[in-house]
DNA sequence: AACATTACTGACCAAACGGTCAAGTTTTTT
DNA sequence: AAAAAACTTGACCGTTTGGTCAGTAATGTT
């Protein structure tokens, strides 16, 4: 068992090393996948050595869970802000505002995540029939009620956050894609795509 | 080097079982990634031995190049097909079409593509620059076109295509999270995806 | 200072993997 | 039918990789 999990309270250097060893696999595995990165790679990053790195954690699968799990609360974060009771069409864009901000400050948290559900997402798939499933059934039914209300056109809320989801996701996710076909002098994408994905979906939903 | 490289002619065993290779293998690249997946588990799924496979392709890579390439192809052949005398809206509609319809019937093409680019492309990273960049130039090239007769709305035309290529095979390579969030009682998530993203490009390229 | 706990590492191991090869079998050509 | 070419494979090899462990160093506690 990994020192880590041990019940007794953790120390400071147990916090340190435990925090240097996620950042390095982030970057490790946001690049590689899971399969395609060794402990060698974080322990490298992390200028430990790799009995150490496994030290702190039982294996490779646990730092990766380890990983996701942090990013899927704060993945989530930004759709438990979405409130029945402001207007519709701001509450909207300012999730896709928010969920653009994720994609390019947290770039690396959003390719782990796509690798994982790439996959079949084999280590958090619990997750997303529970935690993820339960919230976008909430929101939905704001959604809902807003259509109803005549407040915004009728549309179906979950075809609307999967595609809020792949628009903004997909900047960080194929990034290398994006700069493909955009001019190297082009101003950074994220900036021309927030009023593109806004006025997209807002003239959408417009009643 | 393989056989099937040889410059003398290609025989039918070559042309057999070069494609029941290359088709066990987009089984497997597209469920596992390019280093998640074994010659072994490509041979297990062909029915092939591992030295068999390999007297076909040089190495692991060459098969996926392959695909790769074979794949790019068929992918950006809708593109192609958008004429500028046509009605803008029918044509981008059609193309939306085209593109979802690719999606859900070639899930493990778009789980193949999305994979390679997720890891920065290693393998068609010239090919992204240079044929899908001068396609894609050309094309905007017709929307703007389009624009400036005031025939649709003035938008951007390259993040017109992100969002189309982010929203259609957004259902193909994360269908784990789309099945996880919609009951499964429900029908075909493609079915319902068709009028609403239809709705959503229509209503904003609207003049 | 003595002791206990925590942190760390070099050396090592077994399994997995990509790839080779000599020898055999099958198919095609003459 | 015989020779040539194409095809197939069991056995094998070197490397990589995840993970272990016994022993050592550093840190904290009394």
């Amino acid at each position: 068992m990994a020192r880590s999990e041990t019940t007794k309270k953790t120390t400071r250097i147990q916090r340190q090393k435990t925090e240097i060893i996620l950042e390095a696999a982030l970057d490790v595995f946001s690049d590689f996948g899971f399969r395609g990165s060794t402990i060698d790679m974080i322990a490298n990053r992390a200028n430990l050595s790799k009995p150490n790195i496994l030290y702190y954690f039982d294996n490779k699968e646990a730092i990766h869970i380890t990983l996701l799990e942090k990013l899927l609360e704060t993945w989530l974060e930004p759709l438990h802000e979405i409130n029945e009771n402001n207007p519709p069409i701001d509450e909207i864009c300012k999730y896709i505002e928010q969920k653009l901000n994720m994609a390019r400050d947290f770039p690396r948290e959003s390719k782990l995540f796509a690798n994982e559900i790439l996959q079949g997402a084999p280590h958090v798939l619990p997750e997303l029939q529970g935690s993820l499933r339960a919230l976008v059934e909430k929101k939905a039914k704001i959604i809902k009620n807003w259509s109803k209300q005549g407040k915004i056109a009728d549309i179906d809320p979950n075809h609307l956050f999967f595609s809020i989801w792949a628009t903004t996701q997909h900047y960080a996710d194929f990034d290398i894609q994006v700069q493909s076909v955009l001019n190297d002098e082009t101003v950074d994408p994220f900036q021309s795509a927030s009023p593109f994905l806004k006025k997209m979906f807002s003239t959408m939903l417009e009643p």
